[in-house]
DNA sequence: TTAATCAATCGTATATTTACGATAGACGAT
DNA sequence: ATCGTCTATCGTAAATATACGATTGATTAA
C-alpha cells in the first residue's frame, strides 16, 4: 500500500501540487522572501540568516531548484541563486486561478 | 535527528507553507478545483469523481478542512463541502505577495 | 603545490504522509 | 427496531521528508 496515485490525476494539477510541495516549508518560503527582496543570493548569506546547518539549506535550495522556482549561478568558489521569472509568474498565474471562485453553496 | 525546525520561522512563513502543504498532493488540487467550479459539494459526489478510496478522500479533505480552506457542513445523512472565503482570500494574498518580486542579480 | 573556503552529496535517524480495508457512528427510510 | 447509506476514524504498511555530521569536489589564495 501507500503506491502513490498522484500520476493519476491532471498534469496541471500535478504541477501545482509539485509547486506547492517545493513552498510546503517555512524555509524555503523564507528563502524566497530573502531572494526576492533582500540583496543577497550567495548560498553562504542564506545559511547565516536561516537556523539550520549548511547540509540542510542545501537540500532545500536542492528542492526549490528541483521545481525551477530558483536557479543556481557558480560565482567563483561561491553560488548566486536567483529567483526564476518563468516558473514565478506562471505559478502566479496558476494559484490566482486556484483561488478565482468561491463556491455558491 | 529529524526534531523539527519550523517553528524556529516567523509565523506568516509558517501560516503560508502550512497552506502550500495541503495544496501540496494533486487530489486536494483537484478537489478545490471541483468545490469552486462545479456544482458539487457532497461528499460522496467527490469520492466519484477522483481515483482515491473513500478514506482517503475523507482524510485529504481533513487536511484541506486543518487549514480552513474548506468547511463542512453535515445535510441529513451527507456532509456538504464549501471553500471558505476568508481563508481562500488570505491565501491568494499572501502567495501574491511571495510572487511580487523578481530578484535583481 | 598546499591550504583554506564554499557548497553539494552521502549516510542515516526520525518524523510525517499516503493509501486503503475494516469498523464505527449517524441519519433516514421502511 | 432494523436496514441501508454515508462519512469519519482506526490500524497499519510503505513511501517521503527533514535534519545534520562527515565527506567530497571545486575553486581561490598563498
Amino acid at each position: 500500500m501507500a503506491v502513490s496515485k498522484k500520476e493519476e490525476f491532471s498534469v496541471e494539477n500535478i504541477w501545482l501540487a509539485d509547486i506547492a510541495k517545493s513552498l510546503s516549508h517555512p524555509a524555503r518560503v523564507e528563502i524566497l522572501k530573502i531572494l526576492s527582496s533582500a540583496n543577497v543570493c550567495m548560498c553562504g548569506d542564506i545559511v547565516d540568516l536561516l537556523p539550520l546547518s549548511q547540509a540542510t539549506v542545501s537540500q532545500h535550495l536542492k528542492e526549490l531548484k528541483r521545481v525551477g522556482l530558483i536557479r543556481g549561478e557558480i560565482e567563483g568558489p561561491k553560488v548566486c541563486y536567483c529567483l526564476s521569472e518563468k516558473t514565478i509568474s506562471k505559478a502566479k498565474k496558476e494559484f490566482e486561478n486556484l483561488f478565482k471562485n468561491v463556491c455558491k453553496c
